[in-house]
DNA sequence: AAAATGACCAACCGCGGATGG
DNA sequence: GCCATCCGCGGTTGGTCATTT
């Protein structure tokens, strides 16, 4: 037995909307308002639409204050910033900047935004596109550094200092940094490029896009793998966690992997929390100034760190916190 | 100039949560 | 507690326009 259809399918109409839909729409919700009832709406209001299409039509077009054309660059960090910290509630984003619609950002996101920070698909029109694509690969690691150092509401602290030693100067200057970060299990010797084990082309065939930086490794289970991530709302995210250790290796930039690596699929990059497990955040996680209500999304608890949980249901340990960015 | 391809965005779909009877 | 209904969300689709070949 299926949900019953929320309107008569045969009866209504579908595809773009008309202006005199729209202004039949408008009246109405302008004299009565939406009357808590978003499936009456339409008959009353003399269209033959689905109160779903309304209610979308309203919210994403019609209603006042809605701002249309291009984003700024302090939006485009704002977006950045929250999807880095609690991924695609599009709609949680979406409060936090006035006039934009989660479905704006979300196309925003899905066709520009992405690209720019992740570099080019995969399919250039033309070769002579090849210096474009190396200035705009520039440009996106300017951005990119930008965005994760800016000083907006919801960046991150002026000089990253909280940020995972690792992949702080990867993301703010690749050529010339030397970093150590040690974890429990994993120790990083990174001169540029950052060296990434073998597990690399596992990434892309086994399309589990998950890039662990230390971490506390106390999981239990026998192979060393996690299955849920956790955040906020008790929403779970499958997937493989995949342990990368220093070694013999493939030379792989993290810009590189983060922008060219995996292409075909969502990527993650948790940034652990080192060291304690279960419990504190540990000196590796970096501070985000979440505005308040998006703190219960990605807060943890009471170790005041704006952490992540890596959690076995099958042991109930915690595994790991941290910071991700999710693509 | 026409066809092919890609980018963009509005709208749709289906699911899960909330609510009320 | 169960069920029906509605709302809201995130993912996906499809149409249109722009660009490239």
């Amino acid at each position: 037995m299926g949900r019953a259809p929320c309107c008569d399918k045969a009866n209504v109409k579908k595809g773009p909307w008309s202006p005199e839909e729209d202004r039949k729409l408008k009246e109405y919700i302008e004299t009565y308002g939406t009357g808590g009832n978003w499936i009456a709406l339409p008959q009353k209001a003399g269209l033959k639409r689905c109160g779903k299409s309304c209610r979308l039509r309203w919210l994403n077009y019609l209603r006042p204050n809605i701002k249309h054309g291009d984003f700024s660059d302090d939006e485009d960090r704002i977006i950045c910033n929250l999807f880095a910290s609690i991924g695609s509630r599009w709609s949680i984003i979406a409060a936090q900047l006035p006039g934009r619609t989660d479905n704006d950002i979300k196309n925003y996101w899905n066709t520009k935004l992405k690209k720019k920070l992740m570099g080019f698909p995969p399919n250039q029109r033309k070769p002579n596109q090849l210096q474009q694509q190396h200035k705009q690969q520039q440009q996106q690691h300017q951005f990119f550094s930008s965005t994760l150092e800016s000083t907006s509401p919801f960046s991150l602290p002026p000089s990253l200092e909280g940020m995972p030693a690792a992949l702080s100067p990867y993301l703010t200057n690749p050529s010339t940094t030397t970093t150590t970060t040690t974890t429990t299990t994993t120790t990083f010797s990174s001169p540029t490029p950052l060296q990434i084990g073998p597990l690399m082309p596992q990434l892309k065939e086994s399309g589990s896009n998950l890039l662990i930086f230390g971490g506390d490794q106390s999981c239990s289970s026998s192979d060393g793998s996690c299955t849920q991530i956790h955040y906020g709302s008790g929403r779970d995210i499958e997937f493989d966690l995949l342990n990368i250790s220093a070694g013999d290796h493939q030379q792989v930039s993290l810009e590189s992997y983060l922008f060219n690596g995996v292409e075909d699929a969502q990527k993650l990059l948790l940034i652990s929390g080192g060291g304690g497990g279960g419990g504190g955040c540990g000196g590796a996680s970096f501070e985000y100034n979440y505005p308040e209500e998006i703190k219960p999304i990605v807060g943890s608890g009471n170790n005041g760190c704006n952490s992540l949980y890596l959690n076995d249901p099958t042991s109930g340990c915690i595994k790991n916190q941290g910071k991700y960015l999710y693509f």
